[in-house]
RNA sequence: GGCACUGUAGCUCAACUGGAUAGAGCAUCGCACUACGGAUGCGAAGGUUUGGGGUUCGACUCCCUACAGUGUCACCA
C-alpha cells in the first residue's frame, strides 16, 4: 500500500515532528504507540501519549492536546482529534477512508503479497505412521499445517509443502506379521476395506494376539515385563525387523504391498480434508542419511560410544539429559533419522530459509533435543527450524468415541460432520429443491468448513475441546454461519448487478458521505493486511478466523436493519455495492488461506 | 519428583504482546413476530481474569509464590 494510505508511516512521521517541534527532541520507535481506537469512543486511530510525557513534562491531557493540535494542522487527512484521560484518538477525514477503498477495489489481490517474492520456506505436516489410519489428532494437524503454509505463501513466501512418512520400523512389522498370520490373503478389494483401515485392523490383531500370549506366559510364573518381550509372536516381528534392513526381497515385497494399501487409503482421506503436499520423504529412504551424520559426529568427537556399541550424545551442559541415538544392534532410532532429514531438506533445496514442523506438543522434548544435536553438529540451519506445536483435541465425553479405545477416526468424523451438516440443513429447511448431487457436495462443503473452521479459530497452543453440534452451527462463530453470510453477500451483489447497479470508484469525486455502517466496513477492510502478515509472522490460522467472522458480522449488522440497496442515491448505492463485493472477496480470501470452501448457494 | 505448557462469564473461545469500562458465540431470562415449547430479530443478565504477594502512570499480559489440569522425562515413534 502506498505511504499516503498507512496510516502506521503518515502518523508516524507526524508525531515526531511534532514532538520535535514542541518539545525539541527525537522520538524513537517505541514511543511511538499507535492502535485501534475502541469502539466507545470517537475516532480512528489512538496515540498512547503516556510514554511522551517524560520528553514534554506536562501532564497526558496537555500533551496529547498540543500534538493532537500539530497534527490537525498538519496532516490534511486528520478531520478531528479528543483527548481522554492519555489517549490522543484521531479521526481520519471521510475522503482518506473513500480514497483507500478505491485503492482496495481496484487491487483484485487486496493484502496479498507478490507470488514467489520471498524466501522458500518449508512446512511439514501431517506425517503419519503406516500402520494404522489417520485419526482426529491428525486433523488438526494436517489443518494447521496446511493453513499455515497457504498463509506464507499468500504473503510471498515460495512454500514447500512436505511430509516424512514413517513407513519402517517395528509397527509395520507388527501388522505384516499379524496378516500373513491371519489375513488369509485378505485384500482392500476383497474385503471392501479401506487400505489402511484393512492394515490397521492387524496391528490390532497383533496386540491382541501379543496380549493373549502374555497372559499364557504370566500363568507359567514369567514375570509381566519380561513376558512382553519373550512372546512368540513378538520375535517374530523382530525376525521380520531385522529380515527388512537385510532386504529379504519376500519380506519386502509384503512391505511395499501393504504400504501401498495404506497409501491409497490415506489418499482418499487427504482429499476429503482438502490437504496437498509437495515433496514426501519416507523414513525408509532418510534414516540412512541419519546414520551418516551419526557416523561423522562420532568421529568428530559431538557423540560417544558406550560399552555395549550403543551410540549417545551427552547434553547435561545444556540442562538436558544424556540421548542414544543409535541403538547398540547399530539400528537407527526415531531422532537417528530426524537429524538424517533435517539436513537432507536443506540439501534439497538449496534456497531453503525456514523449515516448519507442524507437530503435537507432546514432542516439544524431542525437537529440544533435536535442534540441540544439529546445533552441536555445527548445522547451522538448526537456528531456522522450528516447531509448531499443537495442543491435544479432545472430544465431549462419550459421544463420538470409538468402541475399543479412545481413538477417533479421521475418516469416521469427517463423515459424521457431513450427516450432522445434513441434519441442520433439513431442519431448517435450507437446500430444498437443489439436485441431490449437489445438496451432498453442501453438506460435505459445511461439514468440513464447520470442523476446520472449529479447529482452526483456537490457539495453535492450547489444548481444545471439540464439540461437533456446536461448530455446525449457522449462527455464532462458526465456519457454516461465515459461509452463509458470504452466500447471502453474494445473493445480494447478484441482485444489484441485475438492477443495473455496476462496480465502479470515483466515490470520492461523487461526494457520498459515509454512514457508521459504511464507515465500519471500510475500516475493517482496511485491517486485512495488517492481519494476513500478523497471522504469517506468528503461524496463527485463529487470527485470519476471527478476522473473517468480525468482517462477517460487521457486514452483516447493517444487512439485518436495512436494505442496503435501497433507501440511497446513486452515488451510495455505487458505494454499498462496492461493499458488498469487497467484503465477500476478503472473506473469501481469507477463508481459502484456511481450506474453507465457499459455497455459492446455501 | 524435575522440566514445559495451560488456568479468563455456567460452557466453548477472544483480548492487537504492558493500555481506556476484559469482549464474542452458545446456553439462560425478557420483548417482538407467530400454525408452532420451532426458526428469526431486538435487549438484559452474567467477571475479585485460580488464590496470594510484587514491579509502574497502568497488569489477563511481566516477576515471585501456592494450588489445579495436561504433556514429557525410553536403546518407542
Amino acid at each position: 500500500m502506498e505511504n499516503s494510505l498507512n496510516t502506521h508511516i503518515l502518523l508516524g512521521n507526524a508525531i515526531r515532528s511534532a514532538v520535535k517541534s514542541l518539545y525539541g527532541e527525537d522520538l524513537t520507535e517505541s514511543q511511538i504507540q499507535l492502535q485501534k481506537t475502541r469502539k466507545e469512543f470517537e475516532g480512528d486511530i489512538t496515540v498512547v501519549v503516556f510514554p511522551l510525557v517524560k520528553i514534554s513534562k506536562k501532564g497526558p491531557e496537555q500533551t496529547g492536546e498540543a500534538i493532537g493540535v500539530y497534527l490537525k494542522e498538519h496532516v490534511s487527512e486528520i478531520s478531528g482529534f479528543n483527548v481522554v484521560k492519555g489517549f490522543l484518538n484521531i479521526s481520519l477525514s471521510e475522503n482518506f477512508w473513500l480514497r483507500f477503498f478505491e485503492y482496495a477495489i481496484t487491487e483484485q489481490n487486496f493484502g496479498i503479497g507478490t507470488a514467489n517474492s520471498k524466501p522458500r520456506v518449508m512446512v511439514e505436516y501431517s506425517s503419519p505412521n503406516t500402520n494404522k489410519p489417520l485419526h482426529l489428532g491428525h486433523l488438526r494437524n494436517n489443518f494447521l499445517g496446511y493453513s499455515v503454509a497457504e498463509i506464507l505463501k499468500a504473503v510471498g513466501h515460495k512454500v514447500s509443502k512436505v511430509q516424512i512418512i514413517n513407513d519402517r520400523g517395528i509397527h509395520i512389522c507388527k501388522s505384516m506379521v499379524a496378516w500373513q498370520k491371519f489375513g488369509n490373503g485378505e485384500t482392500p478389494e476383497s474385503s471392501s476395506m479401506k487400505g489402511d483401515k484393512l492394515v490397521g485392523k492387524y496391528y490390532v490383531e497383533f496386540d491382541k494376539e501379543q496380549k493373549r500370549q502374555i497372559a499364557v506366559l504370566i500363568q507359567q510364573g514369567i514375570a509381566e515385563d519380561k513376558a512382553a518381550a519373550q512372546t512368540e509372536i513378538m520375535s517374530e516381528a523382530q525376525d521380520m525387523l531385522r529380515e527388512w534392513e537385510a532386504k529379504d526381497p519376500e519380506v519386502i515385497a509384503l512391505w511395499k504391498k501393504m504400504n501401498g494399501w495404506v497409501y491409497d487409503g490415506f489418499a482418499v482421506t487427504y482429499k476429503t480434508m482438502g490437504v496437498d503436499f509437495d515433496k514426501l520423504y519416507y523414513e525408509s529412504e532418510t534414516y540412512i542419511n541419519g546414520k551418516d551424520e551419526v557416523e561423522n559426529g562420532l568421529k568428530s568427537g559431538v557423540f560417544f560410544k558406550k560399552d555395549d556399541g550403543s551410540v549417545w550424545i551427552d547434553l547435561t551442559g545444556e540442562g538436558l539429559d544424556e540421548k542414544a541415538v543409535l541403538r547398540k544392534d547399530g539400528t537407527a532410532m526415531y531422532i537417528t533419522q530426524d537429524i538424517g532429514t533435517a539436513i537432507l531438506r536443506f540439501k534439497d533445496f538449496p534456497d531453503l530459509e525456514y523449515q516448519i514442523y507442524t507437530v503435537g506438543n507432546e514432542q516439544e522434548y524431542h525437537f529440544k533435543v533435536l535442534l540441540k544435536i544439529l546445533k552441536k553438529l555445527g548445522f547451522d540451519q538448526a537456528d531456522k527450524c522450528y516447531h509448531l506445536s499443537y495442543g491435544m483435541v479432545e472430544l465431549p465425553e462419550g459421544k463420538m468415541k470409538s468402541r475399543e479405545g479412545t481413538v477417533v477416526d479421521a475418516d469416521d468424523l469427517m463423515e459424521e460432520m457431513a450427516t450432522v451438516a445434513e441434519e441442520v440443513a433439513k431442519e431448517q429447511g435450507k437446500l430444498e429443491g437443489l439436485p441431490e448431487e449437489e445438496k451432498k457436495h453442501l453438506y460435505h462443503i459445511i461439514g468440513m468448513s464447520a470442523l476446520k473452521y472449529f479447529l482452526l479459530r483456537v490457539d495453535p497452543k492450547k489444548n481444545m475441546m471439540f464439540d461437533p453440534k456446536e461448530s455446525i452451527d449457522f449462527n455464532g462463530n462458526t465456519g457454516p454461519s461465515v459461509q452463509y453470510t458470504y452466500v447471502r453477500t453474494v445473493a445480494i451483489a447478484r441482485k444489484a448487478e441485475e438492477g443495473g447497479i455496476k462496480l465502479n470508484s470515483g466515490f470520492v469525486e461523487s461526494g457520498v458521505h459515509l454512514n457508521k455502517w459504511e464507515a465500519d466496513v471500510i475500516r475493517k477492510i482496511y485491517e486485512w493486511p495488517e492481519v494476513l502478515a500478523e497471522a504469517a509472522r506468528t503461524y496463527n490460522p485463529a487470527d485470519i478466523a476471527h478476522y473473517c467472522y468480525d468482517l462477517a458480522r460487521t457486514y452483516n449488522s447493517f444487512y439485518h436493519d436495512n436494505n442496503i440497496l435501497r433507501e440511497a442515491d446513486v452515488a451510495s448505492l455505487n458505494l454499498r455495492f462496492a461493499l458488498t463485493v469487497k467484503s465477500f472477496e476478503v472473506i473469501k480470501t481469507g477463508l481459502k488461506l484456511l481450506g474453507i470452501e465457499m459455497p455459492e448457494r446455501l
